[in-house]
DNA sequence: ACATCATTCAAGTTATTTATTGAATGTTAG
DNA sequence: CTAACATTCAATAAATAACTTGAATGATGT
């Protein structure tokens, strides 16, 4: 113990801050929250190389972010528990409450269309065992098949102006995507208001209704 | 938006986890969350220079972190709300449990005395009314001066030797200090206990007692 | 044992961040 | 208006972090 202990206490602190304040890792806690997941495929859905995807990788796993296990040949990487969504969304919840920026990034998806409050997670539960609502998962199909929400159907951004037509005026449409970070359930809901149709955001995305402990469907391995 | 707005969104994000990525930041939070205090008053707690704090400050204002208001000559910097302290806390909490470092600093304190479970703020609340408890304030007296628990008496860890002989081994003593980051309450109560005294830590520092909406005690400005 | 595959390590380059210094700004008091 | 003061800005040097490339490690299957 060379340096002051308070020093050294702060620095440590400091490394979970640190691990937070890059985009490609938290585009890396964005995907792991979807399903743990191999540095290739995080790679891939990240666009980092593979080496500098394991970098932040090693990063985000000293700093308690997330945990790895070996599986095979590959080195598969998780969240470590739920604080990490906690502290991902609050990240998101001070940056968009005090950053004027943010307002306008997230205004501009919605290109003139008002985008209505997001329902809870709450509600849809409630709703979804009425079956009074038609649900859009709009994440990639990969994504989707590691879990989702009963009942909710896939639809990729490209395909949504196609299958609009094909909805219920009169039914509740509630989007969802990743999470936090992700802007595809933005997007969707823009897109679907434009064509007339009565659709809003789901709060959260996918990882946060897990870990509500609500159901989650997935597609056998 | 020349760049995608993903990316954009994602590096506002990455702004917040970047201003508590330095300790000298987390020094600077955990000193206003004592009290609204000035840049030079800041600057003089943490050690920094008065340039240097204030380009700290604004990094952590930009993050939506802190807030300031000009006072007369003076520019005053205070937490925007209450996200912060969960922010700060939850930093220490996955640095606590994950990182085998943090664990050895702070058994480092103790120095070979056991230390016990902090006690909850609930408990001491309830204890407070019932006078069964003697309350350590263990600041320096500047901030005790700020606010301070009603009925907490204001020790240095200096002092704290020569005053352990008149304390009663019966009265349970209750010691805290600044919050999440602040080391002088695990030091006091180390020292309380080689003396043979019934001490044990408040969870958590003034900033999160006056955040539950308990009692605090200002002396006059 | 050998070849293969996924991941990590190591070294070098580029880009950011930090701390310091001295000047500029904005506010109050005389 | 001017002087005094607190803070911020600007420019620099030093320290850190990010990304790339190519080699090394570790596990699996033949």
């Amino acid at each position: 113990m060379s340096i002051s202990p308070k020093a050294a206490l702060l620095e440590e602190y400091a490394l979970v801050g640190r691990a937070l304040s890059a985009p490609a890792r938290l585009m890396l806690l964005e995907q792991i929250a979807q399903g743990e997941r191999g540095v290739e495929a995080l790679a891939d859905k990240t666009g980092l190389t593979i080496a500098n995807a394991s970098q932040h990788l090693q990063q985000l796993r000293r700093a308690g972010l997330v945990t790895s296990r070996r599986d095979g040949k590959s080195v598969i990487y998780r969240l470590s528990d739920a604080k990490t969504l906690v502290l991902m969304d609050l990240l998101r919840v001070v940056a968009e409450r005090n950053l004027a920026q943010v307002e306008r990034i997230l205004r501009g998806l919605s290109e003139g269309a008002d985008a209505p409050e997001p329902v809870s997670r709450d509600d849809l539960a409630a709703r979804l065992s009425e079956g009074t609502v038609t649900i859009l998962d709009v994440r990639p199909a990969d994504e989707f098949a590691l879990g989702h929400i009963p009942g909710a159907r896939n639809v990729s951004l490209g395909e949504l102006e196609r299958i609009a037509v094909t909805l219920d005026a009169g039914t509740e449409i509630i989007a969802y995507c990743r999470g936090p970070y992700c802007i595809y359930a933005h997007q969707a809901v823009a897109a679907l208001r434009r064509h007339g149709l009565n659709a809003r955001r789901l709060e959260g995305g996918l990882p946060e209704w897990r870990e509500d402990g609500r159901p989650v469907l997935a597609d056998a391995q």
